[in-house]
DNA sequence: GAAGTTGTTGGAAGCGCTTCCAGTTCTGGG
DNA sequence: CCCAGAACTGGAAGCGCTTCCAACAACTTC
C-alpha cells in the first residue's frame, strides 16, 4: 500500500531466467534479428513471467531516444488553453499517439517561466520532437527547437515565415465560403469581426472573406478585432453597429466571437436571421446550440491534432518534409439560412 | 536547419572547463553541500558558457527518479476530455507544476489500447507519480497505480472506496445550497437531473439535493439521469415534464446539462425563471453567457488541478496524506434570481 | 572437401549522471 | 604547535539498456 518504489525486474534477470546472454535478450524485446527462434521463445516466456517491462531512462540513455514528444501551446492568455478548442486538439493528438510508443508531454508556456521551461525541455533532450501551437507574433519559441535541432511541426502557420513542417486548416477557403454564401442569399452589407491582428489565422480569415466579396462584387462595410473570444466579440459588434449602423451581415472569425455578436445582436433588438445573418468559424460543439444556431465554416479541428502527430512522427523518422492543408467547409445552420430570408 | 540531434555538452565537458571533478560538478549543479566557494562559481560559469544543461534520462538512470507526473484521463467517451472542465483542471495542475520541475505527460486512457498503455507506463517507471481523474464505476486504475507503488492522487473521489489521497470539491454541500436557494425562493416542487449512476460526483450531489429539500421540507418529485451532456440534459429534461407536468424548479448536476434543459424549457414554452427556476452545477465561463444567465453551483475547477498537482508533489516527497476538500458556492444569476418571482 | 556465405552468440564498451567512500585539507581549541 | 573534527575532493562503481565486434556454427556452391 506504501508507496515503496518496488524495484522491478531487469533485462540481466530476464536473461539469467531464459538462459541468454543479455544482448540477445535485448535483441528479442526490440525483436531484432539475429536470434534464434528458441532462445527468443525463452526470453518472451521469461518476460511474460517476470512482468518485465524495460526501464525508458536507460532505453533512452543508450538510445539517444526518448520516446516522447511536446505539445507546447503558447499565448499570453493564461486561460487559452481552456477554449475548447484545445482540448479538441489534444484529443486529436492523443488519438494518434495512441497507436505509436510515444508518450504526450504537455507544455503550457504561457509565463516567462513557462517558456523558461520550455526551453530547458528542449536542450535537455527531454522529447523526441514538438508540436507547436497558437504562435503569436514573432514568437521565438519555433526557432528555439530549430536550434534544438529537434523536428517541429506547426500547428497553424505563425505569423511569419513558412515552416517546412506544418498542418493547417484552410483559413482562407473556408472565409471565402462565409463571403458566397452572404452573396448568394441576398446579404448585401457585410461586416467582419477579427481576431487579434498578430494571428496569422486571422488574417487568413480576413483576407478570404475579401476574396470573396470581391468575387462577389459586394464591399466590407467594416472590419472590428475581438481578440478570439465571446466577450471580445460582443464588443467588437457594438463597435460595429456605432459605425455602421445597418449592417445584414457579419462573419466572425470564431465560433465564440460569432456567439458574442449574437448577443449584442439581441440585446440591440435585432432579429438573427431576418435583420442579419450571422456566420462563424470553428464549428465547435457549442455552435449547434445556440439561438439561434450558429451557421460557420467548419474545421476539422481534431483531425488537425491528429495529423501533428503523425506529421511530427514522420518528422522524426526522417521523412521529407511536406506540409498539410485541411480542407474547411460551410455547415449551414438559422443564424444564416441557405434560402434568402423574407424580411 | 536539418534536425541534426546536435550533441550537447556533457557534465564531463563543465567539470574539464572549470578545472574539477566530475563529482564536483554534479554537486554544483544539485547544489549539494561540500563544495568549495572557488570552485562552485568556476562550475557556475563552465555552466553558463557551455550551455550545459543535464541529460534527465541519465538523471533518471542514477536516481531513480524521472522527473515527470502523469495526469490520466479515464472515461468511456473518446469526447469527455474535450468537457472544458478538464482543460480547466489542466490548466491548474500546469500551473502547480511550473513552480517545480516536473514535466506533465498526460495520457488520455478511454480506449483499450490506452489502458494498455498507461498499465505500462506506470510498470516503466515513467513517472514519479500519477493524478487520476473520472473514474467510472469500479474502474481498475487506481488499483493498478497502487500496485506499481507510485503515488496516486484522485481527483474526485472514485466510486468505491477512499483512497488515501484526493481533493474533491464539496458536491454535497453545492447541491444543498441549490436546494436552500430553492426553498428559500419559494419554489415548491423542484426536481433534478443527474449524470451517470455510476459518477460519484453524480451520486454526491443527488444526495446533496435530497439533503437539503428534506430540510426545507420540500418532496423531490422526480430525478432523470443526463450524462452529463447537453443532449442528455435536453433528454431529461423532457422525460421529467413528461412525468411530472408542473415543476417549478429544475437543479442539474452540471451546467452541460443545465444548458439542455434551458433549451427543452423554451421549446416547451416554459419561462425561466417565471415558470421555473434553473440551477446548474461547475459555473464554466459559459454559465454566464446562457439566456438567461445560469444561476449554478461554482466549484474550483482550476484550484483542483492546482490542489492535486500540489498534493501530488506533497506525495511524492513523503508526506502525510491529506485529503482535501474545495468549497463550493452558489452563484446566483437570473435563471434562479434571488427573489422570489411574481409569476 | 576447401572456401565462402549467412546467421548466431555473448563479451565488453559505452550512454551521462549520482554517490559511496577513502583520503586530504582546513579549522580552532588546548 | 599538535590534534580532533568538520569540510572538501575525486576515483570508481554503479543505474539498465544498446550495440559494436570478434568468434563461431551451419550451410552452400564449385
Amino acid at each position: 500500500m506504501e508507496p515503496s518504489p518496488k524495484r522491478m525486474p531487469t533485462l540481466d534477470e530476464v536473461a539469467a531466467r531464459a538462459g541468454v546472454s543479455r544482448t540477445a535478450a535485448s535483441r528479442v524485446i526490440n525483436n531484432a534479428p539475429h536470434v534464434s527462434r528458441a532462445k527468443r521463445e525463452a526470453v518472451q516466456r521469461a518476460v511474460r513471467e517476470l512482468g518485465f517491462v524495460p526501464n525508458p531512462a536507460a532505453q533512452a540513455l543508450a538510445t539517444r531516444k526518448v520516446g516522447a514528444v511536446v505539445l507546447a501551446v503558447s499565448s499570453d492568455e493564461p486561460g487559452l488553453f481552456a477554449d475548447p478548442f484545445f482540448a479538441e486538439v489534444v484529443v486529436g493528438v492523443s488519438a494518434a499517439l495512441e497507436q505509436t510508443d510515444l508518450e504526450l508531454i504537455l507544455l503550457l508556456a504561457n509565463t516567462p517561466r513557462g517558456r523558461e521551461r520550455f526551453e530547458r525541455l528542449l536542450r535537455s533532450r527531454r522529447a523526441d520532437g514538438v508540436m507547436l501551437m497558437a504562435l503569436r507574433g514573432d514568437d521565438l519559441l519555433g526557432r528555439l527547437c530549430q536550434e534544438a535541432g529537434l523536428p517541429v511541426v506547426f500547428g497553424g502557420l505563425p505569423l511569419t515565415g513558412e515552416p517546412t513542417w506544418y498542418v493547417d486548416a484552410d483559413n482562407r477557403g473556408g472565409a471565402r465560403l462565409a463571403a458566397e454564401h452572404f452573396a448568394r442569399t441576398g446579404r448585401r452589407r457585410p461586416v467582419m469581426i477579427t481576431g487579434q491582428v498578430d494571428a496569422r489565422a486571422s488574417v487568413a480569415r480576413e483576407q478570404g472573406f475579401t476574396d470573396g466579396l470581391t468575387l462577389s462584387g459586394l464591399p466590407l462595410l467594416g472590419v472590428e478585432p475581438g481578440q478570439f473570444t465571446e466577450d471580445g466579440g460582443a464588443a467588437a459588434m457594438e463597435r460595429l453597429l456605432r459605425a455602421h449602423p445597418d449592417p445584414d451581415a457579419v462573419f466572425a472569425a470564431s465560433d465564440a466571437m460569432a456567439i458574442g455578436a449574437l448577443r449584442t445582436l439581441r440585446e440591440r433588438g435585432l432579429r438573427v436571421p431576418e435583420d442579419v445573418a450571422v456566420i462563424g468559424f470553428d464549428d465547435l460543439a457549442s455552435a449547434r446550440h445556440t439561438s439561434p444556431p450558429l451557421t460557420t465554416v467548419h474545421q476539422p479541428v481534431r483531425a488537425l491534432g491528429q495529423e501533428m502527430a503523425r506529421m511530427l512522427v514522420g518528422a522524426i523518422e526522417g521523412h521529407r518534409p511536406s506540409p498539410l492543408i485541411l480542407p474547411t467547409r460551410l455547415t449551414v445552420r438559422e443564424s444564416a439560412p441557405d434560402l434568402p430570408v423574407q424580411a
